[in-house]
DNA sequence: AACTAATTATAAG
DNA sequence: TTTTATAAATAGT
């Protein structure tokens, strides 16, 4: 007789797998329809290649019955089924608040009025008129903000503008003096003077072309101090 | 030899479904521990009774390695995960709509208005303020609505009531001609002038009473010509 | 893969 | 359920 544990020999386990394995499939098939029974086998080699037998052929079909049937498998399926009926009431949840804020939403763009009642428009109306002081009110904060920055940005450079124009004055007069003692040479090469002044005046160009374009639109200059 | 066909006889089935289910769970164990393979084998009885063998008992892990190795099945799951995956995604794009219009819905109300740029507020206003003017034509038009309503029934109770003085005072002059005729017996007991008189000013009455009130206060008039 | 002997499964009682 | 005669499966060749 045969003794119950591994074949050690390859080509003798290989045989007798295969042999066996058939008998094992037909054996399912007998007793599917001897017994009228549903039967699945399912075999994979020790090389992992798979044999299968089920009655009918429906292997799905005896899984799922399987599954169904299987206690353990069972609860986690219908956990599983659970989770997912939550998620999907949630989801319900969910359109049907889109739905009210944008009903309101509407209400608050001046549409979809026909559905309101005159006690819900005046609450509306109020509402809007509360909002739009709210709104005028953040407006002129930032305006105040943005002239006064402005007004600050202005005196500054009226000052830098004092001072170059009194440093320009002076050394005219220096280059006036020197040419009357020394003639006309030297002065260009030595004189650093230029070169700083007009590095000066780039900076101020660039500072009242800003000052210039938000006198006329405030919105838009301030509107340039924020990023998107 | 057996015939490979359905036992007729139920006891002969049974029996020999008894004996070949033993036997087939047995072969299915002799190959797996021989063969070093992994078998699986799931039995239903016509009656439906679940019987099963698995390598180390562990069914699920090789029904696990079946559905891997099945291409169908594999499909099936991955189609499957796919669309979870799809309504998971569908799920996060709500929320997200969720809280944009939130955020705008706060705009509208006139709250958190320090996220937003001048330009932004600009454009807040002039909504709010086209909201307006749609609101309060709305409001205008219903308030038109309830007036004229208003008047119409104002003339339409004029009119009745001119009528009921008009009949008043030719039952008052019947009256006092059929007393100087007869004296100040009869006319109580046979005259149903009376009663109906105390109806139609009771009907006047509640008339006049609303008419009163929505002259004073518009809205909560026309309000009453609407449910919730 | 085919054969045979030995083993095992099982139909029938 | 157990027995047994027979059929079937299979290990060894």
């Amino acid at each position: 007789k045969v003794q119950l544990k591994r074949i050690e020999n390859k080509i003798n386990r290989q045989v007798t797998f295969s042999k066996r394995r058939n008998g094992l499939l037909k054996k399912a098939h007998e007793i599917s329809v001897l017994c009228d029974a549903e039967v699945a086998v399912i075999v994979f080699s020790p090389k992992g290649k798979l044999y299968e037998y089920a009655t009918d052929s429906r292997m799905d079909k005896i899984l799922e019955r399987y599954e169904r049937y299987s206690y353990a498998e069972k609860a986690l399926i219908s956990a599983e089924s659970e989770s997912e009926g939550n998620w999907c009431h949630e989801y319900r949840k969910l359109k049907a608040k889109i739905e009210t804020i944008q009903k309101c939403h509407k209400h608050l763009m001046g549409e979809d009025l026909e559905s309101l009642n005159p006690k819900e428009l005046q609450q509306l109306e109020q509402q809007l008129e509360s909002s739009l002081k709210h709104i005028r009110s953040r407006k002129s904060h930032l305006m105040a903000e943005s002239i006064s920055e402005l007004q600050k940005k202005e005196r500054s450079l009226q000052e830098e503008n004092k001072a170059l124009q009194k440093e320009l004055a002076e050394r005219q007069k220096a280059a006036a003096s020197r040419q009357q003692q020394q003639g006309a040479v030297g002065p260009a090469d030595t004189d650093p003077g230029p070169d700083k002044l007009i590095i000066v005046l780039l900076h101020d160009e660039a500072g009242s072309a800003g000052s210039a374009a938000s006198t006329k639109h405030m919105l838009p200059a301030a509107d340039n101090r924020r990023e998107r």
